[in-house]
DNA sequence: TATGAATGAGTGTTCATTCAT
DNA sequence: TATGAATGAACACTCATTCAT
């Protein structure tokens, strides 16, 4: 009866300890970068010695690779969600809010992000994750716009991604810096870049030209 | 006499072993980051000892300030030049020619840009002068835009230049990965995507009502 | 009733995991020594959490204490039975092989008794206890000895165990490594070792001369 | 000139830092072990900071193998001095004598010899050289006593050789206690002993038979 | 003024030991 | 009593900074 219910408790206490140094790994990356982060720091927001950090977690190393895996995770469910080619046409603004709208929402939700991709010293194995995940939705991107557009040409669709994924990545910061109206209005305005941009893309599909662009 | 003389020889080489300090600083800011820099490589690569460092500069985050500084004057006397309003009613093309192409030559003549400003964690000093400088740079592509159609409200303006502002900044990274034709197209997308974005806002003023975006 | 019956049932088991920690903590320091083993690994060994552990030794100085107390015993008995003086005159290569023979056996069953007793760095109580055990054997062999040859001076007889005592701890190892044939090499070669030294020492008794050694 | 008078002044202050650190570490190893010794002490007795000794070793284990090192070479020059091959006939205790006072030498002025090479746990690179040159003195001194006794079998003398080496191992600690007169005593029952013991190897050659020893 | 050896506070990490369960 | 998660002092090592030369 004694392991029964202990077990349990222990293993939920651990889960918690876990979550905490998580949860604190990520606030002070977001904070003060994963360079500058020190575990000690990490352990004491957490409210745990750093002993116990190390109970957990194999070095500071580890603790990026959680955040991160965890950030991934979230991702890819984001991408099966959200980047999945429909079967029937969508309007464009629909299909802009449709992606932008989750993707919005969970990087504001994941404050370390940006310290952990971007900042992106942190190891060779963090830096083929981004990598991977960053094709991963560039790919899918394409694939979705394909099925809206069958007609133009994948390296047409591969542009258009990834310059998209630049344009989201860039005014991201913008948006977190916001609050309120000023965020919805920036967010407006993301979202019409992305219609425009994509609007001459798909049309060509429906045999109307798009003004040709000066190069 | 020998004061006479001496002085100037050793300001001259005052101003060459500085020189020399902030280019390798810049170069190794850029290679490695600002965080894992550290003074002694940089004062090695600068064929200089530590000790003559610390008579330029103070400490490691007046180095990553003077660069800064350096790369700050360089745009600030860019934007005079790219982002004074214009007398006469230019092409938007021409227009995101104009703005673009010196904008993209400088940051790709500035290794340790994105090392300094981006990963942020420097100083708040850099962080208030990285601030001011797009400050700037949004009021003056206001300007520029403004004279270009004085009939939008001074709010929408903004929002497109800041929001254009991060576009440029998110493709940026894109394009320095890029090489030749692959680079070129980027920069192609850029611009057609910019000349799409603005394209409305500025037609405005000709008394076309743009399709309502939905918000 | 249930103390009755609980108690020496809880002391068994205290024995038991009693004598799986020092088996364990013999067989750790001997693998990678006293500094090198950490308690976690010896309560692992053991099957046995930390915590256990500490609830039969204060700390981990007191497990090596205990083990090495286990090897006095031994020793202890081994010299009762094996140093004992003998009322009849033995042959001397008889004598050594009664003596080296047990010595041999017991060392070559307690592995970690040199990582206690030769390292010597766990505790000054560890440092006496050998000191003590040393006394104790180089006495009986004085006693021994001074039982077959009664006209030698005890510092004669000193000198010799002393000696003697050192040649074993030093052939030891090399025994050690040693396995099958080339095992019992050197252990012939030990002996004979010995007993050319012992026998001018005792044959002075009968009154025949050794040859002057040159000091 | 001030480079020509500077730089070997510094040298020079660089010399005698390593001497400092290397005699500290010789000193702390020999009194706690190279486990026990703390880089931190190893620098505070030699009146410098960890830092610096981080500039002349770039490890614990470095400063381990310099003292090792110096141990081996001053053995080295040792083995060529004291156990080439004499081409006449020496009486066995002169030889006896000119072997062993050297060694007893060296090993007196080697405080953390034991240290660094009995408690072994330092490196395998350390195990590796401890080992090389237990085998290069046991090959020399096989050679040594070849040259006196040319008709005796490399193995016998091989065994002997390796048997010496652990009697000397074993007697050094006793001897190192040891003081004054007593110490001279030690020092003369090991001689002593040796001579004892080769006394029959080496007489074979002369066609006297050594009485059997009963293995 | 330039040097680079020296500093020492601070980092990531370990492990003997404790204590709530 | 047994557990094993938690502790925290201490270690090896780094690097921004100083200062005797």
């Amino acid at each position: 009866m004694q392991n029964v219910t202990r077990t349990p408790r222990r293993q939920a206490r651990g889960q918690q300890r876990m979550a905490a140094l998580l949860a604190a790994a990520e606030q002070v990356f977001a904070e003060i970068g994963y360079e500058q982060a020190t575990t000690n720091l990490i352990a004491s927001r957490a409210s745990v010695s750093p002993g116990t950090l190390y109970q957990f977690f194999p070095n500071k190393e580890a603790l990026a690779e959680a955040v991160a895996e965890g950030y991934a995770a979230r991702l890819r469910s984001l991408h099966e969600r959200v980047l999945s080619p429909r079967s029937t046409r969508t309007p464009l603004q629909d299909l802009v809010d449709a992606v932008i709208d989750p993707f919005l929402d969970f990087h504001l939700g994941a404050p370390a992000f940006a310290a952990l991709f971007v900042g992106a010293n942190v190891s060779a194995e963090l830096a083929k994750r981004i990598e991977s995940l960053r094709e991963g939705i560039t790919e899918r991107l394409v694939r979705l716009m394909r099925a809206q557009a069958p007609d133009i040409s994948k390296e047409d669709l591969f542009w258009a991604a990834e310059i998209s994924l630049g344009v989201f990545r860039g005014v991201l910061p913008t948006i977190s810096a916001l609050q309120g109206s000023r965020r919805n209005r920036a967010i407006r305005e993301l979202k019409a870049l992305l219609s425009r941009y994509w609007e001459p893309v798909l049309a060509l599909e429906t045999g109307r030209k798009t003004r040709a662009i000066k190069s």
